[in-house]
DNA sequence: CTCAGTGCAAAGGATTTGCATGCCG
DNA sequence: CGGCATGCAAATCCTTTGCACTGAG
């Protein structure tokens, strides 16, 4: 895999626009990062960058194939690297506490998964399909401790986690 | 399957909730609807109800598993039948016009699926799990014209199809 | 010099909540 | 009667935009 600031310095080159060091910062802190980040987690590890230009930082990284921006998983959008600097993974998330994880499938499952979906999707008429998968479920914490363990998340108002 | 109207009613019931008038329109609305409904229209679809009282009945048709509420395929949060009404299955979102179709998947493959999910999960503490999968892709109507057709969704302002 | 990038504050849009009233059990 | 349900309006929360200023090429 090639360097990952270089090629995205070279996308955003290539759309006329600088890899500044709030952009940097964004990168890294994707990369770092165990699975993927809501805004506020995003702007805790990049301090001083302020909210709006995050957003706009991140929208450009998104145009040019280096983030990948996800509005599932929970209420919360998130951001992660996009595939080109990743592996292929899907998401497993703890409906109690909200902790998400990164997996990935075995290449036969996926393979199979795979060619089954473009069928599928053939069927119906539609080309060019990618597919998007996440898991839901309890993590071992919160299976363990009747009630979500302290530090977990608490979805805010009356919100709760979605899938 | 025992009829749609009888067994919702049954469960507000037992969360000592009524089944009125506004929800029963909300349940038929998106039981006679081909795919997930935004919050505009399912208003479309059940005359003289208030916005508020749509998202308070959704609400409580969620927590007592009469509706599934998606936050993911594009922009907008989508409701559903909850599985126990309606057949397990997937979706199919063009990323061109927004068209969204459900799916289901051959009963073999799904089945490989959930049981390579349930062994991923387990190898990361998770248990009890769901899956949620989607596909993203171009449906036959946008590939054959290269520009979205008349009528197409246009994403309001800078907000684009995620997935 | 010029144009993109940034911060701050205001604007937007979807969703939630407060409150008074209507209606079912 | 008592409590849930509903409408309307106000409040929130997240995200986007307007604008003036700074900075890199």
């Amino acid at each position: 895999m090639p360097d990952l600031h270089d090629t995205a310095g070279e996308r955003l080159r290539a759309d006329n626009q600088r890899y500044t060091t709030g952009r940097r910062a964004i990168v890294d802190a994707l990369a770092a990062a165990e699975g993927p980040l809501t805004m506020q987690e995003l702007l805790d590890a990049c301090d001083g960058l302020a909210q709006s230009s995050a957003y706009r930082n991140l929208t450009v990284l998104e145009r040019n194939g280096v983030v990948r921006r996800l509005s599932a998983l929970d209420e919360f959008t998130r951001y992660e690297l996009a595939e080109a600097f990743s592996e292929h993974h899907h998401h497993l998330v703890c409906g109690t506490c909200g902790r998400i994880e990164d997996f990935v499938m075995p290449p036969s499952l996926e393979a199979s998964l795979e060619a089954g979906l473009d069928s599928v999707a053939a069927a119906h008429g539609f080309g060019d399909v990618t597919h998007e998968l996440d898991l839901v479920g309890t993590c071992g914490r919160c299976s363990a401790s009747n009630t979500a363990p302290p530090g977990a998340l608490s979805w805010p108002g009356s919100r709760r986690p979605v899938r």
